[in-house]
RNA sequence: GGGCGAUUAGCUCAGUGGUAGAGCGCUUCCUUCACACGGAAGAGGCCACAGGUUCGAUACCUGUAUCGCCCA
């Protein structure tokens, strides 16, 4: 492509859908384990099937196209294997949604026919997000691409529950767990996000048995609870009331009497009225004492957390109450509640309270607490090789502030509740035989309950026969299991297992993870239990946690809120290599990304003045190139030759801390304010001269340095840097599988730096001499540039050139003492001073303010450092470096003082002051 | 209630025991042959507050305040 060709602006649409398809159609990101170099694998967090690529997924899968791509560079048998999980609930919902507007409904349909519906909508629309990643050229594997409902992975998941079932770390049994009214199904404790709300605490008089007139009162914030209360609690050492231990009270409402009972582990003496209620069917700390005090378990709600006219009746609540109250939902329930106690004398105190209430993590309806029979993973045996995976490091968390937190989550980890009463998902292998468990399986109507002392056969296959008594007639466990136990066991299951495959030797345990702090528990934890217990070996080494993306405001996103960023739209309008650059740059550990689209801007704008500088470079390229050792170059090539070496050395070392904001800030810095800023700018005479000496070395380096750039640039920028690699002189067929940038040593010059700040410095105070003088940019000027250190002074004159060019100024390299003393102005930096010849006819005063204020402000200096100096505290104590250091600082200040005074007096004599 | 994190320029954030930094925004000047999605020059900060350690603290320690997150 001619340089003629290269539009003035970047385009990225054209450019990244050409790209993105090309590099899918060479095969540059599929994995084998045949292939040479160490292996790198990154799973995917798989997204939800439903899903579209939201600014979540944006940044997660940006970082980790950066380490794939990188690695991949580094020459390492990269595999990122892509993937989505089958989300039931989620993906549940969606299919009965559909059925509904269809006047339809799962239960009319059938579990295999709605289940054969829920395949059919994930066949036509459920790889949206696939798609959009592929869109993005995300460099995953997609010949490997997973779901967690898929044939192989259905079989990891059979595998495990079946020999977790053996070794007795899955059991079936009746416990209290979060229900979802709506869902109509269990849920795990972390899927429920708990809510301060303001509630109200209800003081309610119990009488006691034997003699109605004493009354305990008991505190509570749900009063309609009460009806299935079975015990009241005191602190047994609660002197007011440890006497009434042992005793009954008549419950409200009801016929029934329940006897109170000292609990030191559920009373807080200091909280209400140091009594509470035990309703053991319907609170998680409640149950805990019900198992203590040995109380029985009354439900008073039904599936649909309505009040319950079967479970009222044997808890012995007053007819006239069951009548009031049943069929109503708890918010309904609780004034009638209120109203009743009150109506009967029982009521004595309300006061507001903040309480906090727990809500399905997926459609934020409250949950109940519900006693029912479910499946657990025994969690403790699991946890604790998982703690000293951690603890000893074989797993790094990233940043480290994280680890706490896993341990103490894993520590004090509860039993997980696997199953789910919904039909989309991996349906649990067990079977009861009806003719042993006649009495446990009960079938109604429109449900058939399994009780929880059915005795279940747990096998991969469907077994033909009762192994005890020999029936044919068995019934399988209708529930399915909790989507996080199939990506549990994602990074081993999607390389093969448990099959014993190439992939899994060579892959596993795979490198790195990247994920958000919100699925820590519910995946990470979870895959590093099970990789130890199926692979005997950790799932992956790091574990990377980056922030969740915000808004500007530093809101969550939310759809409700309308704050949501689309990175679609975005990477539409501002190109996919800005969005990831800015996500990237914006990555820094322990602090959430507050995206605005400014930011975004501001690199497609970088994007631009690469593609731009690429451009320059081309229009240049004419003629012979001739590679010199790097001592044998310029002055600005051995200098942007020492920058770029630094420049690799600064973001490799940053990309392996996972530090992708500084790696960012490291590239944007070397490429915007060194290479194009000055490199480009110093050697633009040697470029523009025909015939220059050294036009063919410059030449080289300039081609050198940009071809290097891209590949640094690369994992970042993926589709820029190709379409300006393909246009640069190169080797090979594209950048994706170019090798990433090393260190050349010969590149280094200390000496090319030292001399390039003195450019810097000479050429910045040169302009600043002209603005504050009003001479226009174009318009020549002589100016004198001096240095205090001859060795410098010396240099000054050997960049001669240089200056002139730059500052557009005829330059007079000479020592400071023989300078003009009149008619000029003077400005100072750390030793070099310039003279800029005034005009007769310039307004001064802009100048002279300056010096002023630079006077003003090196004397609070000298005055700062000569304090410390004269202190003796500090000059005996300090480091001698440290002090010699501050005693040259006065000297350098001292002389820059008395020049600036000298230019400052020489400026008000013109002006006649 | 417990734990963690944050507090630095107008905004978003880096950073370090001894001269306070970037991006965006702002002001002024400039359409010069890579780029106005640009260039040049600027303005702008008791580094939340109070103690302590230290010769020296924005940085280390303790406490306070405010905000945020996680857990209960």
């Amino acid at each position: 492509m001619a340089a003629s060709q290269l539009e003035k602006t970047y385009d990225p649409k054209a450019v990244e859908t050409r790209w993105s398809h090309e590099w899918l159609a060479r095969g540059y990101f599929h994995a084998s384990p045949q292939r040479s170099g160490q292996p790198y694998c990154i799973v995917i967090p798989p997204p939800n099937v439903t899903g579209s690529l939201h600014v979540g997924h944006a940044l997660n899968h940006s970082l980790q196209d950066i380490l794939i791509r990188w690695r991949r560079m580094q020459g390492r048998n990269t595999l990122w294997l892509p993937g989505t999980d089958h989300a039931g609930i989620a993906t549940q919902n969606v299919v009965e949604k559909q059925l509904m507007a269809e006047g339809l409904s799962r239960e009319a349909l059938g579990r295999e026919q709605f289940i054969e519906r829920v395949w059919q909508w994930k066949a036509t629309s459920g790889n949206t997000i696939v798609s959009q990643q592929k869109q993005l050229g995300e460099s995953c594997d997609w010949d490997r691409l997973r779901f967690t409902m898929d044939e192989g992975l259905s079989k990891a998941v059979l595998e495990v529950f079946v020999r977790l079932h053996e070794d007795g770390l899955i059991y079936r049994g009746e416990r209290l767990i979060n229900w979802c009214p709506r869902c109509l199904t269990a849920l795990s404790d972390i899927e429920v996000e708990h809510e301060d709300t303001k509630g109200k605490l209800y003081s309610i008089d119990y009488p006691l048995a034997e003699n109605p007139t004493i009354r305990l009162t008991v505190a509570t914030t749900r009063p309609e609870t009460l009806l299935g209360d079975t015990a009241v609690a005191v602190h047994p050492d609660d002197e007011r009331l440890k006497h009434l231990i042992g005793k009954q009270v008549s419950l409200p409402l009801t016929n029934r009497t329940i006897p109170i009972v000292g609990d030191a582990l559920l009373v807080d003496r200091e909280f209400g009225t140091g009594a509470v209620k035990i309703t053991p069917a319907h609170d998680f700390n409640d149950y805990e004492a019900g198992e203590r005090h040995a109380l029985p378990r009354l439900a008073i709600l039904d599936h649909h957390a309505l009040l319950d006219a079967a479970g009222m009746h044997p808890a012995g609540v007053d007819p006239a109450v069951i009548d009031q109250l049943q069929g109503l939902p708890v918010s309904k329930a609780r004034p009638r509640v209120e109203a009743l106690l009150k109506e009967r004398g029982h009521l004595t105190k309300v006061e507001d309270h903040k309480m906090a209430i727990g809500k399905c993590y997926r459609c934020k309806t409250v949950v109940e607490p519900s006693l029912s029979p479910q499946w657990f993973v025994k969690i403790k045996p699991l946890a604790e090789p998982a703690i000293a995976a951690v603890e000893e490091g074989r797993i790094r968390i990233i940043p480290d502030g994280w680890t706490n937190n896993y341990l103490g989550w894993m520590r004090d980890i509860k039993d997980w509740c696997i199953s789910r009463q919904i039909w989309w998902g991996h349906q649990i292998p067990a079977w009861y035989c009806l003719s042993c468990n006649a009495k446990q399986v009960v079938r109604t109507a429109n449900r058939t309950a399994v009780l929880s002392g059915a005795s279940p056969i747990v096998s991969k296959t469907a077994p033909a026969t009762c192994p005890s008594c020999g029936g044919t007639d068995l019934y399988r466990d209708p529930d399915v299991l909790d989507t996080w136990f199939s990506s549990a066991l994602w990074p081993f299951s999607t390389l093969g297992w448990p099959d014993h495959t190439q992939e899994l030797k060579t892959y596993y345990p795979t490198s790195t993870l990247v994920t958000g702090l919100d699925i820590l528990f519910f995946w990470v934890a979870r895959m590093i239990m099970m990789g130890l217990k199926f692979m005997g070996e950790v799932p992956f080494k790091d574990v990377y946690i980056h922030a969740l993306v915000r808004d500007a405001e530093g809101k969550k996103m939310s759809k409700s809120k309308g704050n949501v960023i689309d990175p679609l739209h975005v990477m539409n309008e501002f190109g996919t290599d800005a969005l990831r650059f800015t996500l990237a740059s914006m990555a820094s550990p322990g602090r959430d990304v507050k995206l605005a689209e400014e930011r975004i801007e501001g690199y497609r704008n970088f994007a631009n003045k690469i593609w731009n500088v690429a451009r320059f470079a081309l229009m240049y390229l004419d003629g012979p190139r001739v590679a010199l050792p790097p001592a044998q170059r310029t002055f600005p090539d051995r200098w942007i030759l020492s920058r770029l070496a630094h420049t690799i050395r600064v973001v490799t070392a940053e990309l392996e801390s996972y530090r992708f904001d500084r790696a960012a800030t490291a590239l944007y810095q070397f490429i915007w304010h060194e290479y194009c800023d000055w490199y480009v700018e110093l050697i633009k005479p040697v470029l523009q001269t025909p015939e220059h000496p050294d036009g063919a070395s410059t030449r080289y380096t300039l081609v050198e340095t940009l071809e290097t750039t891209m590949r640094l640039l690369h994992p970042f920028m993926p589709f820029l840097t190709e379409e300006i690699w393909q246009t640069l002189p190169h080797h090979g067929d594209s950048i994706v599988v170019q090798t990433y940038p090393v260190v050349d040593q010969a590149w280094d010059s200390p000496e090319a730096e030292q001399n390039f700040s003195l450019v810097e410095q000479a050429v910045g105070l040169v302009r600043t001499g002209r603005v504050l003088l009003n001479y226009p940019p174009g318009q020549h000027i002589a100016c004198h540039v001096g240095h205090d250190d001859s060795d410098r002074q010396e240099h000054l004159g050997h960049l001669q050139q240089h200056l002139t060019h730059l500052s557009r100024s005829r330059i007079d390299a000479s020592r400071p003492h023989g300078w003009p003393t009149t008619r000029l102005l003077r400005l100072i930096a750390e030793g070099l001073s310039v003279g800029i010849p005034v005009a007769e006819d310039v307004d001064l005063q802009k100048a002279i303010e300056r010096l002023e204020k630079e006077i003003a402000e090196t004397d609070k200096e000298l005055q700062r450092i000569g304090g410390k100096l004269k202190n003796t505290e500090f000059t005996s104590k300090a480091p001698p470096d440290v002090i010699a250091e501050h005693h040259e600082r006065v000297q350098s200040l001292s002389r820059d003082r008395a020049l600036l005074t000298d230019s400052q007096q020489q400026l008000r004599m013109m002006l006649g002051v």
